[in-house]
DNA sequence: ATGTTGTTGTCCGAAAACGGCGAGTAATAC
DNA sequence: GTATTACTCGCCGTTTTCGGACAACAACAT
């Protein structure tokens, strides 16, 4: 009677969550109570399973916030997030996902570009693997990475979803390096 | 820049804990709010990691009601312990660790008893395995098991602990099978 | 444009190692 | 002759390790 996996841990799950829409439609929003662990549109890549989610939380401080905020970015009131963020990730993820948190609103970066950034000019390929796991999309801006040659190259929520959050900061689809 | 192993999801921690001292040394009590996850002494194998202890909190009535009831138990005032439990573990653990619950105060059985008792005769030593990860020690009785000619045989706290324990339940050191 | 190749972190499955045993056999102790 | 001890080997769930496949790239060749 072999067992396929094994729940190991198990330990629950990791908080809570809640949902709300937007122009590019639903969105799950995660946190471990005090600080947003993730923000999901529906039917993105990479999204968590169920048992990480926790329970529905509707009083979260940290959500409330985190809404209010996306509101006024996505009428274009907004240029910067300032939240409470905790990202669950590998080191490697990490540092991909702090060094995306450092390109302004309205500016964008080749993978290559952001592999050397972190000190690792030969990993593109695993930059954009991390790329794609990023568990903030909008907050960690992903969507602001392009290829080398300005395409968009793809993206967890999808191309047309990256396309639209690129206009909404007013970059045109092409590159729009900043510094 | 090989990584060792990732933390992938991580989720922070499972609850909640606190300590209190016995006759057999320091004990870690761990609950996820609600019921009793960990039962460990001072120094005991297979400690769980910090991460999985979570936060101090002396004020969960889980933890008041088993101080109680081990003071009692201490005693030689308490033949069984009633409490809220959970036990995290692989399916065939579950089974283990059920079925050590099942054993009375005053009984012993043999790890191949205990390996029938689940349906699983030949896994003898895979029990003695999941035996000794029981994270909640004295509560679920896992010192009542002994080797099939009556040897203590191991103890994740120790065997003197075992050996205390066996004594204050009034056995010897000899098996005491009872039924 | 299209195809090919180099690179590297992560995921996943397979395989091996590891025990809180126990039964059976062989070697001693009276 | 029994009775103990010592050793060997099979058992099986879990944990660790290891190797291969994969991928949100980029540079180069054609």
């Amino acid at each position: 009677m072999r067992q396929t996996k094994a729940v190991s841990v198990s330990q629950a799950n990791a908080g809570y969550f809640t949902e709300f829409d937007t122009l590019l439609g639903r969105v799950t929003l995660i946190s471990n109570g005090a600080a947003l662990t993730g923000f999901y549109f529906s039917g993105q890549k990479y999204f968590p399973t169920a048992v990480h989610c926790g329970e529905r939380n509707e009083t979260l401080p940290v959500f409330a916030q985190a809404q209010r905020q996306y509101r006024q970015y996505e009428q274009g009131d907004l240029r910067e997030f300032d939240l409470p963020l905790r990202l669950n990730g590998t080191a490697f993820q990490q540092k991909v996902w702090q060094a995306l948190l450092t390109i302004p609103m309205g500016c964008t970066l080749s993978y290559g570009q952001l592999a050397r950034a972190i000190g690792a000019p030969a990993a593109v390929r695993a930059v954009g693997a991390a790329v794609g796991r990023n568990p903030l999309s909008v907050i960690v801006p992903c969507h602001r990475v392009l290829g080398a040659n300005g395409s968009l190259t793809g993206y967890a929520g999808g191309l047309s979803r990256k396309q639209r959050l690129l206009e909404l900061e007013g970059v045109a689809g092409q590159k729009a390096e900043c510094g």
